[in-house]
DNA sequence: AGGATGACCAGGACGC
DNA sequence: TGCGTCCTGGTCATCC
């Protein structure tokens, strides 16, 4: 799953390749992966446009194009962005959007489950659609997300920390992956009431959050099942995981059988001994 | 309002 | 092999 860390490689890999490029054709595979405007004004207001240039917020991945639009990416759990060089490739089963550059390049979007999208802007007005993207809270990784915010932000709720850890608008970029692994090195366990942690404890989580996704991005991602990087490679931040997809194996600190609980459909791996429930 | 739950979606894994 | 069923999870809508 693109999380901060999967988001901000492929923004970071993309950059030199799309900079100043300009869009010359564009094919819509699937219409609905267009998440607004109507694929006929996306189509109108894109072509031709020239990207200025690429950043994130969260989980989203912005392009700024002339004339004050911005084509904006959300990847859900299972979209990839591929760059083509020099491509004549025939669009392929989970292929979403192609856009051609001028140079006979291509920025193409797979979403094998549907359920990512992309978005065309104007400015830095949310249509309705994106409430996601205007409600983010401060990333991890930024100076201002301290030990204070994080405080301020769950102290009086008694949700599950795993489930604010998730929650965009507290942790902007924090997903499945990092969540678990932050509250492992953290020595949390992710069922604790918010509003039962301590000081300390959030300062601990805190720290283990921005170590946890600095290392990621280092090693370009996770890539445990859909996230490839824009030139097809994988990420190798599962290689060294604590407890994400490590159900059933050996805690590395402490040798335990890495566990794991579910609500909804979400799994949260966790180590029992590791991380107990006071 | 905060918290919990289910829907969305389709590929892949699994069982018979 | 082929079919059916289940699992997956970020976000949003819905309900209590």
């Amino acid at each position: 799953m693109p999380e901060l860390p999967e988001v901000q490689t492929i923004c970071q890999e993309l950059s030199p390749l799309i900079k100043n490029k300009q869009i010359q054709h564009i094919d819509i595979y699937r219409p609905d992966s267009i998440g607004y405007p109507t694929p006929k004004d996306f189509v109108r207001s894109l072509l031709n446009q020239k990207i200025k240039d690429i950043f994130t917020r969260g989980k989203y991945i912005l392009i700024s194009l002339s004339k004050n639009k911005i084509l904006v990416f959300h990847l859900r759990l299972s979209g990839q962005l591929r760059y083509f060089l020099n491509s004549k490739v025939q669009p392929q089963k989970t292929e979403r959007l192609r856009l051609t550059f001028n140079n006979g390049d291509a920025l193409s979007f797979f979403e094998p489950r549907a359920l990512g999208k992309v978005y065309l802007i104007h400015d830095n007005k949310y249509p309705k659609e994106l409430s996601g993207l205007k409600n983010l809270g401060l990333e991890p990784t930024s100076n201002d997300f301290n030990y204070k915010y994080l405080f301020n932000k769950i102290k009086n709720r008694r949700a599950k920390i795993k489930t604010l850890l998730l929650d965009q608008t507290i942790c902007a970029g924090v997903g499945n992956i990092y969540s678990d692994e932050a509250l492992f090195l953290a020595g949390i366990h992710p069922w604790t009431p918010a509003n039962k942690l301590s000081l300390s404890e959030i300062k601990k989580l805190t720290r283990a959050l921005k170590l946890i996704l600095r290392r990621a991005l280092k090693t370009k991602g996770s890539s445990v099942r859909d996230y490839l990087r824009p030139d097809g490679s994988s990420g190798g931040y599962q290689l060294s995981a604590y407890v994400y997809n490590r159900e059933g194996e050996k805690c590395l600190k402490c040798g335990a059988i890495i566990s794991f609980l579910k609500f909804g459909n979400r799994r949260t791996r966790f180590c029992p001994t590791c991380q107990q429930l006071r």
